[in-house]
DNA sequence: AAGAGTTTGGGAACCCTTTCACAAAATCGA
DNA sequence: TCGATTTTGTGAAAGGGTTCCCAAACTCTT
């Protein structure tokens, strides 16, 4: 049995909060800050101190003790180990309601994504235009894939088709899945797969809404 | 200062998968699955075996040695867990292409989620209709949520608004948020937030990507 | 030059989560 | 009825992640 290592550097949890990290710089930049503290950061990130000073310190040490971290540096910085020098180009698989939103988003740019494709299987859909791009033909995946255009896939169908799209992604040699259809996907251990699930995260929301409500306030601990 | 508890109950990262569960076992249950065992379970999550018992026996004990769990019982007790025996009413507070694409979303009624209102600052938009809701001001925002219509908001407005916005909410006494804004907000300890930022996944998995890249796949360990 | 004030980096303790491993409880076949 | 088989439920171990805390390193003021 293969084992897939995760080797050497970045812990998952710290990685997971390096593009907070890298949006928080970028802001403080453009208004024109150019060393800030940890705690400063912290704030912008929405995350606490500490953990913002351990998450750096596993990328070396780029700090000023007493000063701070020097904003344009270290986004600098981050960015590389990110690997985001250059823009990412994704494919968008589903032109609908939600393929149709990612593929319009303006924000992609700053943060270091190009959507490269967008395509689908509704014949009626191919040839219109979403945020810019003309929707290609789901059968054209190989092709845009395998000729180099994109390396990450995001997957906005619905979840009756998404396991195949995951597989013609996976067979195309595509390695990084975004899925937004909720469904548990099928993928070998080689490619990595995250999910964004809209309704799961409401009904967590939900959860603690109605402990609130079931509980009559707790007392809060401490003076 | 205040501490807020999680005080007594089910560990937050259990509670995270709950609805991946219910979800998986309203699957089974459409497939005319009676019962089905931890491990079935846990490939139509998504997750492992062990984690499937350990987190059902947060919940009790509800399965039958040998056999396994009952799916419209365990579904069903999962549903009451996290509060699901009626829809949660949700305010969308933008409607651009992200909120309409909420807006519009079909998948949300199985789920347990109602769409109760949808609202935006934009003039123009507002008394059109995106996914069957009538887009309303939002000035109306607090007399919806005061008269008890909603429970659970979305934010899905451009980051400079979203500050603003979760001001609102929270002076008209949501205690829920789910933020699509690439934006850290900044709330009460009381008020339950939750984040989702799509670019921000997309660079976790850029950064993956770019180590396989860079490393020449090292060799895997165990025999 | 020296002392006061800031802020990083990182060791250590703590806490939460996952994984392991197996007794207990059920079914099934003979 | 009994032994073989399946599968749960849960202690215990292992693994990560977060928080605490403080020495070290820097700036600033006098």
């Amino acid at each position: 049995m293969t084992i897939l290592r995760s080797p050497a550097g970045i812990p998952d949890a710290t990685v997971a909060r390096l593009p907070l990290y890298l949006r928080a710089l970028d802001e403080l930049a453009e208004r024109g800050t150019d060393v800030c503290s940890s705690e400063h950061l912290a704030t912008a990130a929405g995350v606490n101190s500490a953990i913002v000073r351990k998450d750096l310190s596993h990328l070396g040490s780029y700090g000023t003790r007493g000063v701070g971290y020097d904003v344009r540096f270290l986004a600098g910085h981050i960015a590389t180990v990110v690997g985001q020098t250059q823009p990412w180009p994704v494919v968008i698989v589903g032109a609908g309601h939600l393929g149709s939103a990612l593929a319009a988003y303006q924000g992609f740019g700053a943060r270091g994504v190009k959507v490269a494709a967008v395509v689908d299987a509704d014949p009626d859909l191919v040839g219109t235009v979403v945020g810019g791009h003309e929707v290609r033909s789901i059968d054209t995946l190989s092709d845009v894939i395998e000729h180099g255009e994109v390396s990450l896939a995001i997957i906005a169908t619905p979840p009756a088709a998404a396991q195949s799209v995951a597989d013609a992604l996976v067979a195309a040699g595509i390695t990084s899945i975004l899925n937004f259809a909720p469904t548990a996907l099928q993928v070998p251990d080689a490619v990595d797969l995250r999910q964004v699930d809209v309704a799961a995260e409401l009904q967590i929301l939900g959860y603690h809404a109605h402990r609130r409500q079931a509980e009559p306030a707790e007392e809060a601990v401490l003076s």
